[in-house]
DNA sequence: CGAACTTTTGACAAGCATCAACACGTGTGG
DNA sequence: CCACACGTGTTGATGCTTGTCAAAAGTTCG
């Protein structure tokens, strides 16, 4: 079984980032029971009140998890990518909280909860290692909450998008400061709790002082230590995948 | 060794609201080592970027969990009280991303890191309700980011009083519809991402409409069905504890 | 009984939302 | 190939929610 072709190669790659994983821990990971399906943009992965039976692991494209309030406005909580394990939690938890949803057509690989269960007493490192991914996932949590509630709009978006930079660059899918945005500006405004009105208008201040340039969604950062000071970026918190790029 | 009487016990009580434990399993849990610290109000249990050699669980009295922002502003993540095992993931993360503050006098019993990590392969239930309840509590993260994303000062000051009185119910320190508020208005306010003017003219809106009473911090929730429509509350995402009180 | 918090009040300012319209690019079908 | 719809980005006018500043009143505790 050629390990490096395994569609599973990138999200084991993320989990060693944490841990040092043995050989045979390694094959655990890649010859995990999965199916794999293409998804269109829009789709969803999960839905709020689910009941949880599988997680599932990003192969390409992008993914977000949101809410949606009374009022019908919606937050999304997060932003994952390749190698990305979304909703490892559901492997504990009886029911969804959020909702999971394709933000570009992707390619997911759903895994069942009881087989990564069972890894339990055969590869304690292994889950010891998806923990970690869960606790990290929290952390960035964490982040979002002092972003949208003690940041005004220019950082929380300049924030996002120091965050996704080192995200996307981690992942090998591009240099943090020179990326295609997975987000439209509605996307932005769903994720720092602003409207997209008013999102614009910060890409264009960020714009203006030279932060940032390129155009549409390709996004380039001109100034990567104007935009981290802009956006109170200090990447700790994403333990793991800031080392991976260099940022520890 | 009187496992009732063992201050662990409110936190082994917490992890078997989400797995059925074996006796052994409890016996573990009690006679974890753990040191007993009384700490004053305002102390630090961690500070970021503090390394992580214990975590802790709440005997008595509140915590919070906190950021501050580039500004100086800071952002309550969280609150816990007895039974509580706050920072279960310093068991697996290398550094502290955030601080945790004594919002009152409180006891707390450090263990170390080490001690849980030994239960593995010998009580790996145990770990894996510990597993839990760092995810419930990633659950309840989520639920703030939208509560201070995407809800308005109203709304989100009321869903905080909503889950704070489940919290205490759910850790049998009071009813969910009176009890002793642990936080000052101007913690509220870094809770939801207000300020302290604000929040106290929110109070005084939540009084005038009767949804909430009670003088000072002595809290009332005259309309418990009015109060959690006001703020969008709905249990789910406290998982275990919401059922607790008979909420699921 | 005074010092340090905490809560409350008022006047005013600002940041962001809201609403509405328009521009632009892209893909689709006639 | 054009017409058209649709999603996305852009702009302007206006107003509300919430922040800011400052001071007073109430509370707790040594």
């Amino acid at each position: 079984m050629p390990g490096e072709l395994s569609p599973l190669a990138p999200f084991l790659r993320k989990l060693e980032l944490h841990m040092r994983l043995s050989a045979a821990d390694r094959e655990a990971v890649l010859s995990l029971p999965h199916a794999v399906k293409p998804l269109r943009a829009g789709a969803f992965l999960f839905r709020e009140g689910d009941p949880a039976r599988n997680c599932c692991v990003i192969l390409s494209g992008f993914v977000c998890r949101h809410k949606v309030v009374a009022e019908g406005a919606r937050q999304i909580l997060s932003v994952h990518m390749k190698g990305d394990g979304v909703d490892l939690q559901s492997v504990m938890l009886d029911v969804a909280d959020h909702n999971v949803q394709a933000l570009t057509a992707v390619e997911v690989a759903y895994i069942p909860t009881q087989a990564i269960l069972d890894l339990m007493p055969t590869h304690p490192a292994v889950v010891q290692a998806m923990w970690i991914e869960t606790l990290v996932d929290a952390s960035i949590q964490r982040e979002w909450i002092a972003n949208v509630g003690r940041r005004d709009a220019r950082a929380r978006v300049a924030h996002l998008l120091c965050e996704i930079g080192v995200k996307l660059e981690a992942a090998e899918l591009a240099r943090r400061d020179c990326f295609e945005l997975p987000l439209t500006q509605e996307q932005v405004a769903d994720a720092t709790g602003l409207t997209s009105v008013h999102v614009n208008r910060v890409f264009q201040a960020l714009r203006g002082e030279g932060a940032i340039g390129g155009r549409k969604r390709s996004l380039v950062i001109d100034d990567w230590a104007r935009l981290a000071e802009v956006g109170d970026f200090r990447p700790t918190y994403l333990h793991g995948q800031a080392e991976a790029v260099g940022l520890a």
